[in-house]
DNA sequence: TAGATTGTTAATCGATTAACAATC
DNA sequence: TAGATTGTTAATCGATTAACAATC
């Protein structure tokens, strides 16, 4: 695989690909042009060639791009054929909801099994999932590959077991704490959903329009 | 307040710098300078202090901001003093767990009601949280100031969902059903929160550094 | 006062957009 | 073949970084 430094910006922008060239296969549309992609993506067309050329010749001159085709390589290029395993820390309501409604496969993950302190979930299964006990976390992880670790454990643990995790050297960290854990003394991958970031970014979205509606009928109301 | 128009890069820093003030505050820390602030975060002393210039003058030559005041500025600027109002609507599991673990209160919001189309579900309380039969949404949003939607329904109810929701006339979605929202024959605000878009991009990450490190060893091997 | 650190202007860097030869 | 559309190079735009006068 072609591997030249790519942008964050690029990266985050794959997913969405990959979501639209599902939609428009289970649409029946085939093949694609990067002008009319671009359209439905409000992104232009230049920048999505841009994109692609990042990792190789994926359309065809006069043609465009298969739909299929692109978004198998986009999958690739993801990695979400490469079976990477997932564990789970924490069996809360969210922690719950993930194993129960989010589709791990669809990104190409297995989610194994999940660990938690509470006796009342220990040796129960949530789905497939067998829910284990914390103390077995170390033993589990030296025994199985795993290659990901979804925290959801309530904020006051957050840093603490994101450190043990680290010390057992799990690479990477799906982190639900909405505490920020990226410890410059360690090379482990953290991605953060931090929903209180999200939302108070949508808060600051409303505010400002709030604001420019104010400010023009204050205007309107001068003249 | 100051509405100069300000880059999505600088808003979506924002969150982050009033987490971490809460963090120094909660440490008892009371004055810091955009070195040591940068230091802390990642950032560059220079893009610390742009990124506040853009809302007004925070700071004091010499010393330095006050983290008491940076932080209620920062707050004020996001909206969170503004006591926004927000329903959500689907309560399986994730809305649960959003309903019972989130606190909307942290970020300025009210959670008031969330509405469901299971007769097992309406009536009942999460919290302090009534659970409404959907059918009574339009009503409600008529007769209570609602300013957001927090969408948790199952993917194939989305998209009608959200667009109901636009229709009765509702400012903003905070979209979590994994599904693109974005219309372009709205003004909607939709703030989403793609959970497999990030697994994906954990995935992209993973991939690269297991590629480097395999091109790294290929290398050392021919050696 | 001297040292520290801001807010802002200028310089640099990187990302997006435009243009176009190549070619299906 | 002619029209369409790619992949890529060049131009533009915007964001980050550096520098520094202002001043606490």
């Amino acid at each position: 695989m072609k591997r030249l430094k790519v942008s964050n910006n690029v990266i985050r922008r794959l997913p969405r690909y990959l979501r639209k060239l599902d939609d428009l296969a289970a649409n029946g549309v085939t093949r694609i042009s990067s002008f009319e992609l671009g359209q439905q993506l409000g992104l232009t067309p230049s920048q999505i060639r841009q994109d692609f050329s990042c990792f190789g010749e994926f359309g065809q001159q006069g043609y465009g791009y298969n739909v299929a085709d692109l978004r198998a390589h986009i999958a690739t290029i993801l990695g979400s054929d490469r079976g990477f395993n997932a564990v789970l820390i924490g069996v809360g309501n969210l922690g719950r909801a993930l194993i129960e409604n989010f589709s791990f496969a669809d990104c190409g993950f297995t989610l194994s099994a999940a660990f938690d302190i509470n006796p009342d979930l220990i040796g129960r299964n949530f789905g497939e999932i067998p829910i284990l006990n914390m103390e077995d976390l170390e033993k589990y992880l030296a025994e199985n590959s795993v290659d990901v670790a979804v925290l959801t454990v309530p904020k006051h643990a957050a840093v603490s077991v994101a450190e043990n995790l680290e010390q057992m050297g799990i690479e990477a960290i799906w982190n639900f704490t909405n505490v920020e854990l990226a410890e410059p003394n360690t090379n482990t991958i953290i991605e953060n959903m931090h929903f209180s970031d999200s939302l108070l970014s949508l808060s600051y979205f409303i505010a400002e329009r709030r604001d420019e509606q104010a400010s023009k009928s204050g205007k309107a109301d001068k003249e």
